[in-house]
DNA sequence: ACACAAATGGAGAGCCTTCCTCCGTTTTGT
DNA sequence: ACAAAACGGAGGAAGGCTCTCCATTTGTGT
């Protein structure tokens, strides 16, 4: 069975109600478990999964689930939290990139590699279908750093003028669907699209047609993302 | 309730085995009510929608549906088979215009503008969760023009060289997703992506590094599709 | 107008999926 | 040894979809 080293957003051992007695060890062992076997299902399978797979994968009983964790919302929240922030971090770190370009896109290429490794992940960026507050806001600290990348890189001439803030989103939304569509047949192949679209974002010389239709807006990409679905069966 | 006016495709008048008597008046009248809905019904949302929803629709009962059409395949071919079609003669006409690039450009935008108008469609185009052989004969007529197109926006030195020919069925899967993901908050989004991307394939002086990874194989290709499912809740 | 067969509608059965509970049993800590 | 914590998983509840069937209605030919 799954070794129980820590999960890396191990939450503190007297998990429910504050003050109250600790868990039995073996209580406390099985809510490990139960948090590390959720995280491989949710990263190999997606938030989809029933409470019936995270137990049978922890190897307890879907009553030991629940007991510990009354909805998966709370798995979500404490498995995702930390793992939304590699993307705050990452998005900060292209900050510290002198070069504009290349920071906006370590910023591109890196989240959409988290996204490829880890398909609960992904759904959470592009989805507002799971977790609660904290992970929401965890999310909503990405937006203004990933903004700053893109308006420095614009800035700088590299990125053409009629290219918007709501592209880019729309475009880490798109490509992170190709990422689902090819996870298992060809884990890679989004690289090739990604590298299209930044050749297509650059300023060239000879585009001379602005971009055609309105930016989305903030609220329009706010909507999108309320419908989306897992986009795999 | 809906005009009655003759579905585009319009099946004989006589359904079910040859040579049996016609249908009664009202079953007759019944059975194009059912088409229409049906056809208006999965242009709006979907394949995913049930039988039940297409009755109501149509204003008639849900045995009525079933017994004029056993299932939803049915109704799907009825109603698909031309408009995929329709894609086809879309890329033939992208083979009759004299400059490559604008012939592949048509095609490329002309069947995304179908997919943003129809979900049905773009559902069909994109996955094989969904019609028989009718529809799966017309669809496998696509591609080979698609490539067509292609080779010879890329032997005209338009597009550039380390592009592949399964790189362009994954560009339009990719961006249909984008239709869905916008179709309610801001329907032409789609445009803007497709121009960036057009404008990455586009040969550059500039772009010296050749595109990451391997393009996917046809084999991959259809995999992907195998696997994907409503991205729209 | 009438007889008869075609056609109808939609409630409910069947099946599936997921969430969730509960109680006899087992395990643990003191 | 004993009491309380903890367990497992069958089965209930709820929701969703497909499909059938039968009392009733309707169309058509004579």
């Amino acid at each position: 069975m799954t070794d129980l080293g820590d999960p890396a957003t191990e939450p503190p051992a007297t998990a429910g109600a504050p003050a109250e007695r600790p868990l039995r060890a073996d209580a406390e062992r099985n809510r490990r478990r139960i948090l590390q076997a959720a995280r491989e299902v949710f990263t190999e399978q997606g938030l989809g999964v029933t409470m019936d797979d995270i137990a049978k994968h922890a190897g307890v009983g879907v009553g030991t689930v629940y007991r510990r964790f009354p909805e998966k919302g709370e798995l979500i929240d404490a498995l995702f939290e930390e793992r939304v922030s590699e993307i705050v971090a990452l998005a900060e770190e292209g900050l510290t990139i002198e070069d504009p370009w290349e920071g906006f896109v370590h910023f591109l290429r890196g989240q959409l590699e988290l996204q490829a490794a880890d398909r609960g992940l992904k759904e959470l960026l592009i989805s507002h279908g799971h977790g609660s507050n904290r992970v929401t806001a965890a999310r909503s600290r990405i937006a203004p750093i990933a903004i700053q990348l893109f308006t420095r890189a614009q800035q700088a001439g590299v990125i053409r003028a009629d290219v918007a803030p709501t592209d880019v989103p729309m475009i880490g939304m798109t490509l992170g669907s190709l990422v689902d569509y090819t996870r298992e047949s060809h884990p890679d192949a989004w690289r090739r699209l990604l590298a299209i679209v930044l050749d297509g974002l650059r300023v060239q010389p000879e585009v001379g047609t602005p971009l055609p239709a309105e930016p989305l807006t903030f609220e329009q990409l706010d909507q999108s993302m309320a419908c989306w679905k897992s986009g795999r069966r």
